[in-house]
DNA sequence: TATGAATGAGCCTTCATTCAT
DNA sequence: CATGAATGAAGGCTCATTCAT
């Protein structure tokens, strides 16, 4: 769960600016009102499957107010995205204060596959939105920043724990963790997701044993 | 790219039903049309991007004689689903006749990359579509069948191969084929497919080598 | 239950003419199923909610075909009008044959409250096709030749009754008679036919006593 | 015609509610043009026969805004139907204050064939969509609520005139109001109303004669 | 006679967006 | 800043009717 920023009810409430006047503060808490139901509407009817009545209406603020904080529906919808993009980085960030890789690397796996049960509706949105044509475009060079980035920290990390050719399996991993997730969304509820995280956790433990045991 | 079929221009035309009249030929004809533009419109423009009457204008029939052959717009999006999923299961059967565990690993790895590039804007559809809340309900036990049976390959292959703990490995290594897809169609064009392609074959090939080298 | 025709499963069945050769029979016989099927579907989901391919698929004909019997789909609905009229016609014509008008009226108001709930459906779309605007039109002048001879049999009946005021006498009777099932459809089951039936009975009765007792 | 709500053009217009902002004002008064144009375009053409569009047009309105105030085609003919319904509560309110039975009666009865002759297009309209399978079932209770009052109304009245076995007497008198009214307008404009309507008034008037003169 | 594929006009309904208040 | 009435373009879908076979 790397790519797709992870997103739980709480990470857009927090983040009003305590800076400027009572206005501004106003102001900054209706936006964020507005950019937390979206996300959740989006997250349970998808994008096209929620309109800006509902989200005015769940807001309790009016149709017309929406648009004094947003140009565009599609406006809201790349604002969701980038917040969803903050919150993985926070995700990121945190793992770096654990001093032994190995552990490290096995808190992060942990993390993220309890991000994803946690906030399972917003990673479909993610995925979902995303993929649709002409949405990406609004957004690749973030989403790309933001892959770079993760890419690097695990690059970083494998050199730690002396993986070699550090930047393909970084590539992999991610790739694997993301593909776990949307098998997971995909094929149900009886997948054996904490096996499959042990198996990761394993493959890159100390010492340094083979991926595939025969 | 397992779970998500394979889907390109040609493998609708090449199924009308040669039995029946010429009345049944006919419609089978026209069925595999409206289905095989839908596929095109979907991948590029997205579900929700295409109209039903940009179909019928590029089938250059009339808008109510889709509703002869489909009972909806979603049906159309199921039918299309169906067709992809019969390219999955085409994509395995073809495998079995390379005797070499090992090299047919290797041939499936390929043809799983080259499939994906070559159908990619069916691809992202796949994905895009079944993440549609509500969507992968229409499809759920068909995709969870396809699941199955191709991690039950992945499974008796590495059984072969002499992989230890083959189903896990076998859904690690589907979700991390499914996830570069992802990433790859998300980050954009520079990314290493060719080196991250010879990586997994590498990685399970003779000699038991572990998948992680240090 | 006058005016409007009674109807029942049996009545267009028996009405195939039997001259001419075995074309025109069966060509007889096709149009009374799809009379039959077109009234079946009309009392049970209305005019406007019978489509064409419904009643050619009940009737396991193309809709085609329909079309050589009918030149319309209105023109079925005149067509099923006519049959119920006729249907009513016999209703009427059976009755000449009980001697003591008194118990003649009996039977009849007996017959005519049985019809009612025997074919309850079919009342309620003659009712209903007639009171659309434009419908009445292509049927009025048959209908109001049934209410003419309708009126002219219970004054004829009145008469030797010896009840005064014998023509707005029979309007009132046959008013009511419909009025009490247009009431009975619609406000439900729990009305008391059985009494009203019998307190019209009682009223027209031997010896000759008012029709309100005070 | 009793049961049938009376309906002309006026009554709705007078119900605009004066109390809250203009806005309200204005929403009422909208709804309220949209109802009347309903009215009387599905009189004139039948629920069928009257498209959102029309009654868009008429009203000089968006299409949109109808469903502002509707949520349904649906809707507004339930809307069109409880107004006619509360005109029929009206007509029989006004009737208590006449003190004498006989002249209450008489009154009634005139009223009752003015609003019949006043309103045609919209009995047929009543009738016919409430006869409308699936219609009735939306209206039912308030339907029979408004016959059971109008029943316990004539009731009284006629307990008060001395009529024995009022509660039959009065579901017989109601079925034949609105009987007489349906065969006016199946049979056309030679109906003799007048005498009609004096019988049903001679019929009740003191002194108490039998109903059926020999 | 019989079929059913094909048409196309038209219907109900939705919804992002605007704007007077 | 805030409202929500109003717009209008567009979309999915229906269905009586036609016609080549």
């Amino acid at each position: 769960m790397l790519i797709i920023a992870l997103v739980d009810d709480s990470f857009i409430k927090g983040r009003i600016s305590v800076e400027g006047g009572k206005r501004a503060r106003m102001r900054a808490l209706t936006r964020q009102k507005i950019l937390q139901t979206a996300l959740a509407l989006f997250a349970e009817r998808g994008y096209f499957g929620t309109t800006i009545d509902l989200i005015s209406k769940r807001c309790r603020i009016s149709k017309g107010l929406i648009y004094h904080y947003f140009t565009n529906k599609q406006d809201i919808l790349v604002a969701v995205l980038e917040e969803g993009l903050r919150a993985g980085y926070d995700l990121l960030k945190g793992l770096e204060d654990i001093p032994d890789p190995f552990q490290q690397f096995a808190v992060m796996i942990e993390r993220s596959f309890d991000e994803m049960l946690r906030n399972e509706a917003y990673w479909r949105l993610y995925f979902h939105v995303l993929l649709q044509p002409g949405v990406l475009e609004l957004f690749a060079q973030r989403l790309t920043a933001f892959y770079q980035e993760s890419i690097q920290y695990f690059v970083l990390l494998f050199r730690r724990m002396n993986v070699t050719n550090a930047e393909i399996e970084a590539r992999l991993l991610t790739a694997m963790l993301d593909g776990l997730g949307l098998h997971y969304f995909l094929v149900g509820r009886d997948f054996p997701l904490a096996a499959v995280k042990n198996a990761i956790i394993q493959r890159y433990s100390r010492p340094l044993d083979g991926n595939v045991d025969r």
